[in-house]
RNA sequence: GCUGCUGUAGCUCAGGGGUAGAGCACUUCAUUGGUAAUGAAGAGGCCGACAGUUCAAAUCUGUCCAGCAGCACCA
């Protein structure tokens, strides 16, 4: 006998062999039905696992948070099940669950047009419906590549090589369609519910190397029922609504072109978003005492070479040669011979140059620098999207230079600063991830070492929680990723913090020490919005385009009914902005609603209206976008109120 | 860069081997109307670029370019 052990601490006794069925089936009838899963002291596993003496067991609901996971896992069999049907000569590969779905990436001659998509949903819906069992075998690895080869099955033949030797090989069956898999699954195909939709089609690359072949891959999304499908697909639409590049347009922000792709032409609206956060930040960092510098755009590409980016970057650099191309055969031709310059993807040599200049005591560390510095990256071009990944872009920078000791108060202050300027941008939850040394880097394993303890006891120190992502850091030292989760849920990485032995040492920086000796400061690179551009289109899909007043382009718009008032309607504009307010007066020959309509598309803020009764009294009838209805206020307490609020955060009085 | 899809008016899109279409926006005229569309008229296009097939190409074919969705990349 064997006994098993409930979350509620009873107990209970079962043969030998006992199986989480057994056990179920034993306890209700009804809990049984509910049931599609177990965990096995705390692991998930099949509902049909044999149960260890002593095991601690919890029963696994089909509504229950965890069964998602496996319902988009089953679902992802499904599938492939169904395409091997509708088209059998298709290979299968893999398909695991993401992000509220799943995928699976199939090798086939003629890729998946949207079209067959509607058929394998069908075809999955008659599968579901089958109900056919999951059951788990183990085989032995030459009876598997065995039986793959055989079904012409070659990408599945390479996942069992890389299955270590000794691990369990296990086969799952869903009727007479079986796959290599880990497990687990729920009890059978009907589990799955209908619950599903299959959103789109890509290619994607065998194992994730581009120098592998191309895979045609499936992505779906599935859920418990109907209710959070629809949900999910809602939430999908919502966040096309917002897409930044659409309201870019629609709010007449910036655009791109062909001749200068994924660089942007700001236009009058959008700049003054721009210009207002870039004036945001420098406040915020002038009061953290940082001092702001500029540096050349253009720099040999010698000193791109001394610091370790020409190595490693140079492909996605723009370099410049130092040359007037001759125009003889009416054909530009360049020499070859002209010196290389590089526009800079990055602006940290450059600060080492500043603070090279003249000898530095350890007085003057930390020596905070900060620079709205405009970078260039030649990004491959399926990379481009929008704001979001452009080629030029304007980092809010800044590098401290500071001795090893200074690391952990610098790395508090920086923090805090981040939590300070997150929450006045409308930002309230922050995940911190540690990435550490990548595969491919500069400094040897001491120096990564120390500098990864130093990094991760700093942000230990500050009493921040936070997660290790391994082999995610930079070449020169570990970094701290700042990701920002925003009003519908998506995250964005923004703030960095980097710890850097290695480019004080490339680029020679010293400090002279108390003892006269030179050192070696270290180098801690930060940015807080990460660019500019990026963040602005984060801040556009955060708020729907509906920005701040504080950032909004137009904050108010006055607008008479009748010609009659245009004076007084001028006349507030006049006294909007003399207080600063971006203000405009709408004197068109056109019914109020007409106005009104077309303000609230273009997301003003605030509309003042008014006619006979306003310029009469003295007052205002204010429409705030997105409420209902409007209310009369007098003049100055219009105006003072739209003061209030367009006052950036930093600068309200508490 | 890779795979797939798309490219027609300022915008959103329909059409499709034989004279280029709609709505909105724009211009003009009339309208002075109290909170999300007043009416009428007009103007606007090398149908992404280049080549090929054809009596004839915006339409078919090919190449290229760009955009989009993923993938790969992201100092």
């Amino acid at each position: 006998m064997i006994s098993v052990k409930f979350p509620d601490g009873a107990t209970r006794e079962y043969e030998e062999g006992a199986t989480g069925t057994e056990v179920v089936n034993s306890i209700s009838k009804s809990l049984a039905k509910k049931t599609v899963a177990i965990r096995i002291n705390g692991e998930l596993s099949d509902l049909s696992s044999i149960l260890s003496d002593g095991a601690l067991i919890e029963f696994i609901m089909r509504d229950d948070e965890a069964a998602l996971e496996l319902i988009r896992h089953d679902c992802a069999h499904v599938l492939a099940e169904a395409v091997q049907e509708l088209w059998p000569s298709t290979q299968v590969t893999i398909g695991p669950v993401i992000e509220n779905g799943f995928y699976y990436d199939f090798a086939r001659d003629e890729p998946f047009s949207v079209e067959d998509l509607k058929a394998i949903e069908k075809k999955m819906s008659q599968i579901i419906q089958r109900g056919a069992s999951f059951t788990k075998e183990v085989w032995s690895r030459e009876e598997a590549k065995k039986v793959f080869a055989a079904k012409g099955e070659h990408y599945k033949g390479e996942l069992i090589d890389a299955i270590p030797e000794g691990d369990n090989l296990n086969i799952y069956k869903q009727g007479q369609w079986f796959d290599l898999c880990l497990g687990p699954h729920m009890r059978s195909t009907k589990d799955v519910g209908q619950a599903f939709k299959l959103t789109k089609v890509a290619g994607a690359y065998w194992r994730g190397d581009s120098n592998n072949a191309v895979l045609s891959r499936i992505y779906g999304t599935a859920w418990a029922n109907q209710k959070q499908l629809d949900e999910y697909l809602h939430m999908v639409a919502e966040a096309e609504k917002r897409d930044h590049r659409k309201l870019g347009k629609e709010l007449d922000l910036f655009h791109f072109q062909e001749e200068a792709q994924g660089s942007v032409f700001w236009h009058p609206n959008g700049f003054v978003i721009y210009n207002a956060m870039e004036q945001y930040i420098r406040r915020k960092v002038s009061t953290a005492d940082y001092k702001e510098i500029k540096t050349p755009e253009l720099m040999d590409v010698k000193l791109w070479e001394k610091s370790g980016h020409w190595a490693k970057f140079r492909d996605n650099m723009f370099v410049v040669p130092d040359e007037v191309p001759s125009m003889e055969d009416e054909e530009q031709v360049i020499s070859g011979n002209a010196k290389l310059m590089a526009l800079k993807p990055m602006n940290c040599p450059a600060h080492v140059q500043i603070f090279n200049q003249g000898i530095k005591s350890y007085r003057d560390l930390p020596l905070r620098f900060a620079e709205f510095g405009c970078c260039h990256r030649n990004e491959a071009h399926g990379a481009l999207h929008g704001l979001m990944r452009v080629r030029q872009m304007t980092q809010d920078d800044g590098h401290i230079f500071c001795t090893e000791e200074q690391v952990q108060g610098e790395t508090e202050v920086f923090c805090d600063l981040l939590d300070s300027i997150y929450s006045e941008l409308g930002f309230n939850e922050v995940k911190i991830l540690l990435a550490t040394r990548p595969e491919v880097r500069a400094g040897s394993d001491e120096i990564w070492d120390l500098a990864e303890k130093s990094l991760s006891d700093a942000l230990k120190a500050t009493g921040r929680e936070f997660e290790t992502v391994e082999g995610e850091g930079a070449f020169y030292g570990p970094k701290l990723e700042f990701h920002l989760k925003d009003a519908i849920g998506r995250t964005w990485q923004c703030g960095t913090l980097q710890l850097d032995f290695v480019l004080p040492e490339r680029l020679d920086a010293s400090y002279v020490d108390k003892d006269s000796n030179r050192q070696r400061p270290v180098m801690l690179h930060r940015a807080i919005l990460g660019s500019l551009e990026r963040f602005i289109g984060i801040l556009i899909e955060n708020h729907a385009g509906r920005m701040p007043m504080w950032l909004a382009p137009t904050q108010v718009v006055v607008a008479p009914i009748v010609s009659e008032f245009d004076g007084y309607a001028q006349e507030l504009v006049a006294q909007l902005k003399a207080e600063g307010i971006r203000a405009i007066s709408d004197l068109r020959n056109e019914k109020i609603n007409y106005k009104v309509r077309e303000h609230s598309h273009a997301k003003v803020p605030a509309i003042f209206v008014v006619g006979e009764r306003e310029a009469n009294e003295g007052t205002v009838s204010v429409r705030r976008l997105g409420q209902q209805g409007q209310s009369v206020k007098s003049k100055e307490e219009a105006i003072i109120e739209i003061i209030k609020e367009a006052t950036p955060p930093d600068l309200r009085q508490a």
